[in-house]
DNA sequence: AAATGCTGCAACCGCAATGCA
DNA sequence: TTGCATTGCGGTTGCAGCATT
């Protein structure tokens, strides 16, 4: 026989909340706060689980979601997101204020999925249909950068370590950004919390960008709702998205292809532009190369660990 | 107008991680 | 160290509403 769940073996309400359960929870919450879940159903006057109570919590009444369909910036940043992180939906979902994980899955699996697919693009590896199949899915975020050459130098758990590391330190308050970077505490104008991400010495978003190819632009992302840096819950999320190219260490060397990045958008992504776009991106190019892994202008050499930063991406 | 199919969202299920005695 | 309770997460399902036949 199954296994039943917690609300079957209590005998408990299940299926759609009704307005009095909903009120019931606000209410209770409102005045004492969740605590511990398992005792907010008895305390609020539900007959549900406190599972329950916490996803209707979480993914419906909590006060501060948005609600309504995604924006085009919070669907790239989605793709962007999974092509990074794959399924994991809580931390992709942790950097777009006001949806849920539930939120970003489902639109994932009923939106995004299928326009991908329509591109040709598999959804899991983020590579061309044709390709995808010959690949696992497990490669998910390097099989977006095929046509870098990147060599895995971490496991899977590896990688995932650092991406979670990467996250964290990007969600540093807003102050430490400022504290830390345009020129103050590490005399590079590089926030020190990019020195911290494993293996790179030093961080240059517009080579991530380029090496990743998948990074919007400052330009392209910079208006995603309550992403930037200047607004009011700055810092809680991807400073990168604001960070312009001559906010790192080998500015001069990222002019040269800033014009062209800002030509890559997701939407290029989506048209199939993303493997057209990429030559031209090289075209822009004509200056240093950052694959190499060495900025290789005058001043301000500066160690650039593409390798490190294909772990990551 | 009724039947059928499709879609998107809300909720459930089961497992893993975590906390605690 | 172990076992139990709780929480969090990702995959999956069920259903209401809409579109199509």
């Amino acid at each position: 026989m199954a296994k039943q769940s917690c609300c079957h073996k209590k005998r408990l309400r299940r299926g759609l909340w009704s307005p009095e359960e909903d009120d019931k929870l606000m209410n209770h919450i409102a005045k004492y706060g969740h605590g511990c879940w398992s005792s907010v159903p008895k305390l609020a006057g539900l007959e549900r689980c406190g599972k329950s109570c916490r996803l209707r919590w979480i993914n419906y009444l909590r006060p501060d979601l948005k609600r309504g369909t995604f924006s085009q910036e919070e669907e790239d940043l989605i793709i962007q997101l999974h092509s990074m992180l794959g399924n994991k939906w809580s931390q992709i979902a942790a950097q777009l204020p006001g949806r849920t994980d539930n939120e970003v899955k489902n639109f994932w699996n009923s939106y995004i999925k299928k326009k991908l697919r329509e591109r040709g693009i598999d959804p899991a590896t983020h590579k061309p249909l044709a390709e995808a199949t010959t690949t696992t899915p497990s490669t998910a975020c390097r099989a977006v950068f095929s046509d870098a050459e990147l060599i895995p130098a971490t496991t899977p758990l590896q990688e995932q370590d650092q991406v979670e590391q990467m996250l964290e330190g990007l969600k540093m308050p807003l102050q430490d950004w400022s504290l830390h970077g345009n020129g103050n505490g590490n005399g590079n104008g590089i926030p020190e919390c990019y020195l911290q991400v494993p293996t790179l010495q030093a961080f240059d978003m517009g080579a991530l960008q380029q090496h990743c190819g998948v990074f919007p632009s400052a330009s392209s992302s910079s208006t995603v709702t309550g992403l930037s840096p200047a607004g009011a819950d700055a810092g809680a999320n991807l400073p990168w998205l604001e960070l312009g190219p001559t906010d790192t260490v080998s500015g001069h060397v990222v002019d040269h292809y800033a014009g062209a990045l800002d030509e890559l958008r997701w939407s290029d992504y989506f048209d199939g532009g993303f493997q057209a776009a990429a030559p031209t991106c090289q075209g822009a190019l004509q200056g240093p190369c950052v694959y190499d892994g060495v900025k290789v202008d005058d001043d301000d050499a500066v160690q650039f660990d593409v390798h490190g930063l294909s772990n990551w991406c």
